[in-house]
DNA sequence: GGATTTCCATGATCTGGATCAAGGCGGCCG
DNA sequence: CGGCCGCCTTGATCCAGATCATGGAAATCC
């Protein structure tokens, strides 16, 4: 297990000392991460299979900061079946899509064990106003969510989209090449609105055609170049580091 | 044309006389709304087939608060095609998914003769530095379109997509229960992801089992409840008025 | 440590919606 | 006013990916 989830790991709330270096409260001024220090609640682990954190139709009590782990957020069709919405790394807020309506939209729970900072709503209203770095920097990350979710909901191939996430997956938590999945390919594939059959397919055959290699959940991208291609047109992906062209 | 679009129709920029009850300049309080007005850039009318109000790829100058009109947000594929990511009626803001990055993600243009208000982003912060109200209702907004967009990635049904959308449009701009898309069921497929073929086939089979009437582009919904319980699984949509089931 | 369950993998078949084709109809422009 | 072009409509065919079926390999649970 490479992330310790019992709470004694790390006493107290102090953002300051967190490690977590792209939370909301590490984006702005040190007095502002001081003040979000101030409203946590206490941090949370989170199971799978546990309780959910909140789920889809409840009044938006908090939104959560992740800090270790990684957490899904899905809603249940009428078939009982998940739909998954979107997947949330250390450093992402958990719930930002039910804030304007004051409604969770989507059930949220974890992937793997995982932990999360709890920031309740009226604290982070008050704090909003108090710092307006904080309302801009919020504002920011909405907005970039949203980005990438008016990409992801494009009609592309299952080869382009599965690129993407690949390489969106490889930016966010890749060390020296190589990453693990946290989340199993029925869970990408729900994603992703593809069949289980078809991820897997799927990555074989870029698995044959040498652009990455496979072995448990550990994914290595070997064909960087080639995933860009088909990704490109998706857009948003990988744009942090600044690899995206102007197109 | 039901709007007139000549700039002489409203002279001057004050918010407070303008007749858009829904535009995020109305939504807090009268100074804020004043504060709006002292920051707009001079009102603009788009035409469809005239240039873009932004493309993908430019920097971030402005975000455009509709006023009358349609305006749509899209990219182009390698083929040329467009894939429109949303559309936006008087009261939304076009834009916000590039706040963060500071970077258009989608090409803007009229999908019939509109007006714009146009908001310099670089205004726009520092009116969110002195007003968190301002902050707030912007990020209200981006929350919702966020919730939108994700229920809208979802896979659903040809019907069910269309269904999805025909409610979300009835409610935005039905008048008396029946309304007038303004875009062209080629626009309506790109954003649902649908062939412009599939969009006419469905609509007409909903017409012959008597949900709703069309004649050339005006639509009225004679079945909401078949219509909703197509609707219910994409979630979102038709939340204002509080009909969406608890689920 | 054996049983149960969940996940990954691969083949065979099926299907919703795309694509191709073709015609009518209205709107716009010269 | 007549010609052209873009939209809507309907039918025939095709295909990417879903679904069904089956088995092996890990992980999880008594």
């Amino acid at each position: 297990m490479p992330f310790d989830t019992t709470l004694s790991a790390c006493v107290g709330t102090d953002c300051q000392l967190c490690p977590v270096r792209t939370c909301m409260a590490r984006r702005g001024s040190a007095d502002a991460a001081a003040a979000w220090s101030s409203i946590l609640a206490p941090r949370m682990a989170a199971m799978p299979g546990a309780a959910a954190l909140h789920r889809a139709g409840d009044k938006m009590k908090a939104v959560f900061s992740v800090r270790g782990g990684c957490i899904k957020a899905y809603t249940i069709d009428a078939d009982g079946n998940e739909r998954i919405r979107g997947f949330y790394l250390p450093g992402d807020l958990v719930g930002l899509d039910g804030f304007g309506g004051g409604v969770c939209l989507s059930t949220a729970a974890a992937v793997v064990p995982s932990q999360v900072c709890v920031v309740p709503v009226c604290e982070l209203r008050k704090l909003m106003q108090r710092w307006p770095s904080v309302s801009l920097s919020l504002m920011e990350q909405t907005s970039r969510e949203l980005g990438v979710a008016l990409a992801m909901s494009g009609d592309y191939s299952a080869e382009q989209r599965l690129a993407a996430f690949l390489l969106h997956m490889r930016d966010r938590l890749a060390v020296g090449g190589a990453m693990r999945l946290p989340m199993a390919q029925r869970d990408v594939g729900s994603y992703l609105r593809l069949a289980t059959e078809t991820v897997c397919r799927t990555l074989k055959s870029m698995e044959r055609r040498g652009w990455l290699s496979l072995s448990d959940k550990n994914i290595r991208i070997l064909d960087e170049a080639g995933l860009h291609e088909l990704a490109d047109v998706v857009g948003i992906f990988h744009a942090p580091a600044g690899l995206s062209k102007a197109a």
